[in-house]
DNA sequence: CGAGCACTTGATCGCTTTCAATAGCTGTGG
DNA sequence: CCACAGCTATTGAAAGCGATCAAGTGCTCG
């Protein structure tokens, strides 16, 4: 365990998800006990947290890195249907087994609690019950949204939309305005992009591509992107440029 | 308003969804504060009951019939992201304006509650914020199975899935066992199922033919539907076919 | 320096879409 | 009563998009 990861070991209030976690909430006192049973947890770029139809004995939420949902299906076509980042929620109340792979793509450091305890306190904790019921809510439109994604859109409308909601979430972390160009890092690969949009890892590759050489986006290296105007890759994505934050 | 709805103006152990809606965990005491709020509103087939981006003045309860939830795009490309069946819950507690159009597909009965109203009593009914979490998950579930079907099947495939999904929720109802052949009627129309699927409505009649041609499923007029064989509409789904019933 | 990995690019194939014609059914009105 | 409109569904032919198969590049690491 590393230093980064000890210095986690501290109050709550210092969490740097501590206001958008399952615990947001939650009441100085309420804090107090989540502290006394978490525990942390750290896993390397590509490791399996989770295997689906595993026995869940830990809930937990992502405190950073990225991590994804996948399904698969026996001949090995597998489609990814979340993607978990720093705040994000892992495991579901009320159910014994996975349901999904959950797999670290970069590393990352969970914050834990064991299953049973979880349940009780939140048997007994409105604000944790409320919280993870709004959490719960918003994956659902997203989810919704990238039944959208999937069913309807091309190619190219659907890597356009990919990067406008990675570069939308980026600006709303640095709060950089949404003028001007956008650079960030791409957190996937062009297979995990593949996984996540219903496509082959050629077709991403291809249609990246088309889009850079369309000037829609700006690339440095294989995952360091520009996106010089929001507004241009948003027509590309199919999506109503004008406002319509939902976020 | 005709005799059908005036008989459902009764106390809610009568109920037809009493057991499963989002009222399901109320003891007697809780039931009565619903009662006390609720009305019934009947919608036509076809008839649009809430159009995205609208105020939501209310929440509620499918009773019977069926409804869908959809999302458009600017050009006109639709995708269904769910599809409302007795019990089911419409509306988000803490969100102001509808994310989807919501549609009655048959004659349909909703057990209703103002938005306000229904939004206190939940903040102080754990059982019925309890209630909606668990609902809420199972969608969320099955949004993320679809997420699969939508991005990595094949169009027969989508059909097998959708019909045997369908095929299994009769089943579940009507307590038949799982064994000899299975006769329900379709609910949706080939556009509907289109919509569900992401496809054309072409190419779902294709297959819906394909399908009858191989013997997969029987078919009297448009919409009666026999399976002779489950485990053989979950061979071509893409679905293990022994067990795995996830609910 | 070579193995391994992520990625790109090219050529071809095939599934689903698109465009189009037709059938069956229901309800309406001359 | 029949003609016709309107709707749902089926079927055919052709086109196009993304998948598949294949080769090659650039990078890192041992």
């Amino acid at each position: 365990m590393n230093a980064a990861v000890m210095s986690l070991h501290n109050k709550c209030d210092d969490c740097p998800i501590r206001h958008r976690a399952v615990c947001a909430h939650c009441d100085p006192q309420e804090l107090e006990e989540l502290d006394a049973i978490k525990y942390y947890r750290t896993f390397e770029a590509g490791q399996t947290i989770i295997w689906s139809g595993d026995k869940m004995g830990f809930v937990g939420s992502v405190v950073s890195g990225i991590a994804t949902l996948t399904q698969t299906m026996e001949d090995g076509r597998t489609q990814m249907v979340g993607l978990l980042l720093p705040s994000d929620f892992v495991g579901r109340p009320g159910r014994d087994s996975a349901a999904y792979n959950v797999v670290a793509t970069t590393n990352i450091v969970m914050c834990c609690f064991r299953k049973k305890p979880f349940e009780e306190l939140m048997a007994r904790t409105p604000h944790i019950a409320h919280r993870l019921l709004e959490m719960t809510l918003d994956e659902l439109d997203a989810a919704r949204e990238w039944m959208l994604v999937l069913g309807r859109k091309t190619a190219r409308e659907k890597i356009a939309s990919l990067l406008s909601i990675i570069a939308r979430r980026d600006a709303s972390l640095s709060q950089t305005g949404v003028t001007g160009p956008m650079v960030f890092d791409l957190p996937l690969t062009r297979e995990a992009m593949a996984d996540y949009l219903g496509l082959t890892l050629e077709t991403v590759s291809r249609q990246i591509s088309a889009l850079k050489k369309d000037g829609v986006i700006h690339l440095e290296g294989k995952r360091r992107v520009t996106i010089p105007d929001l507004g241009r890759l948003m027509e590309e994505a199919g999506d109503d440029s004008d406002g319509g934050f939902l976020v």
